[in-house]
DNA sequence: TTGTAGGCGTTATCAG
DNA sequence: CTGATAACGCCTACAA
């Protein structure tokens, strides 16, 4: 009867510090330490420890060490959308980060809804994460579901959709200086009457993209006509053949488009070469997000380039510094570079 | 003194059912399952005790639930990146069942390296996940790193990409079936020289595709020809440039290309058509997976669709299942369908 | 209907 | 160099 039970060693992986501690008659906070190479333990001591738990294939419980240290390795994300080019190129730069440091990710999705977005936010409050990292959704314009966090001294890094607050660490784009570059890119390629396909309004990034759109009109004394003025709410290809329709079929149609996003100015290509309108020579046209389509459509597509793999790696370090206290390295705002990327569906000369 | 006390209300949140206890003068077990609504406590109580809680900001602590009740509510997601279409989507899928179980995500990529997919495995385990998704990294083929769970009772699911292994469970598309589809839709348009790009052999995913397009040429009568059976590694649409060179050069170069996913069959396109090529008269393609590229390309690529989000979906349902201990609903190997999208690419008649 | 006590696995403090 | 003890926050027999 006993027998049964030691052969049945199928290396039960529920062992530990204890068990280890028992079978070397040693205490448990020596194999504690020992396992962590604490200095304060025998090199023989360390060694038989390190080599028992490897025999009988103990792992640490991090659900213990988290709890006893008051301090989990679990950093959340929430974003709107996963299976998006540009915010799963985040993630993945989330991801990577966070696991060269030993750290976990926890992922969810808003679904642009601010409602789920506060569920999310609850259960990560709940699981104790270290940090979060957060891509608002269009809906959200209130922010006390993330305040929560910083009320527990809980690490906040807002990334790419970020709330109109100077007190929290944002790590973004210039939006209004990409697309002043992105119409003057325009402008500078011949358009006189450019339209502008911009997102929800609330969304601050979406409103600094338009005021780029403007300012870049104002430098040049082009007038700004309302009518060139479009509004997205769900920047989806199928809406981007709405918009194109809308714009195209003005009683004076724009000579160029600046889409906030690639969906968008993908849709609009496909319309407009349906339409027999040639581009770029009847219409430029320039996307945002710099998507692997840009290549691929024909005239491939002018873009905005934004690094979003490096925003991800970048939200992290920054989460990490915050965590280590060193503070002092960590800029509120942190703007990465992005470019206009020239391609055919804009160059005109 | 006591008013001071009162005043700095600032929500601190590490309230536990233990403060709760004291302030209302009851016992820390009476708190938690008052918070529960367990029946054997008085309205009452319930009631003051929520109501305290909700005014205290509590919130439960999942660490130390977990820890206590010997099981955790985060899911592990092993995949090679997450940063693709077909991916993307998957993932997406997953998030969105587990969270609505309530049940967190942990997330991780292993860049088809056998030794990053270990540590993955290592760093979920040590995080005791409830249960494990994986899609293996094109290295992969042996198993340990995922054996350790099954050894701990922790259930684990194969998607997509699936060990040789009758024992596991598995939700995935019948690859073979899949690519004999695609190639017999080729044949059936007028294709007789079909070229084939396989990806890694030792996945038997891209075995089994590669056994679906020799079957279908055996079905119609077509020889097999070793010269057009091309293998793929990294299957970037780099590499698939070098594939198109290297069909599209042979002496006696295919009239149809069956790729193994639409990344190569999307360069394939833009080569031959950069060489004059037309497409489909001179050369069909078919592509897998149906990314959103293919309606984008022109012309648009045939592919064979396969529902990422729904196989995310299922896996995690069958976790449940498994979980719950309802096993005998679980098939150890689930086939979600697949079909042939015909575009523009293929169409010749 | 409620309270007591013990423990989930780990680490930190203090003592030897 | 090592050990005993007490948490971390919660749940759950068992008692009352």
């Amino acid at each position: 009867m006993p027998r049964t039970h030691l052969i049945s060693m199928k290396k039960k992986s529920n062992v530990t510090i204890h068990d280890l501690a028992r079978q070397l008659g040693v205490s448990s906070s020596t194999v504690s330490r020992a396992l962590k190479s604490h200095h304060s333990i025998g090199e023989e001591t360390t060694k038989a420890v390190k080599q028992l738990a490897a025999e009988l294939g103990y792992r640490p419980n991090n659900l213990a060490v988290s709890l006893r240290k008051q301090h989990s390795t679990s950093i959340g994300v929430i974003v709107p959308h996963i299976n998006r080019p540009f915010i799963s190129s985040l993630v993945s730069g989330m991801e990577q980060a966070a696991r060269e440091a030993g750290y976990n990710v926890l992922i969810s999705q808003s679904y642009e809804s601010y409602d789920i977005e506060i569920g999310n936010a609850s259960a990560f409050f709940n699981s104790r994460i270290c940090g979060l990292l957060v891509s608002c959704a269009n809906e959200t314009t209130q922010y006390a579901h993330i305040q929560q966090f910083k009320d527990s001294g809980i690490p906040v890094v807002f990334v790419d959709r970020i709330p109109e607050n100077d007190e929290c660490y944002k790590v973004m784009i210039d939006n209004r200086e990409a697309t002043f570059k992105a119409t003057e890119h325009l402008i500078q390629q011949g358009c006189r009457r450019i339209a502008h396909y911009g997102g929800p309004p609330q969304q601050l990034m979406y409103h600094l993209r338009r005021q780029g759109y403007i300012d870049a009109l104002a430098k040049y004394g082009l007038p700004f006509d309302e009518n060139l003025l479009l509004t997205a709410t769900k920047l989806t290809p199928e809406e981007g053949f709405v918009l194109a329709e809308k714009a195209l079929s003005l009683p004076n149609p724009p000579d160029g488009i600046l889409a906030v996003n690639d969906n968008t100015a993908v849709s609009t290509i496909l319309y407009a070469k349906s339409k027999g309108i040639r581009i770029p020579q009847d219409l430029a046209i320039i996307g945002f997000n710099d998507d692997p389509v840009c290549t691929i459509i024909e005239p491939n597509l002018s873009s905005l380039h934004q690094p979003g793999a490096e925003m991800g790696k970048m939200a992290v370090s920054h989460l990490f510094k915050i965590l280590d206290n060193e503070i002092v390295d960590v800029p509120r705002t942190t703007i990465l570079s992005t470019h206009v990327v020239q391609r055919e569906s804009s160059l005109r000369i």
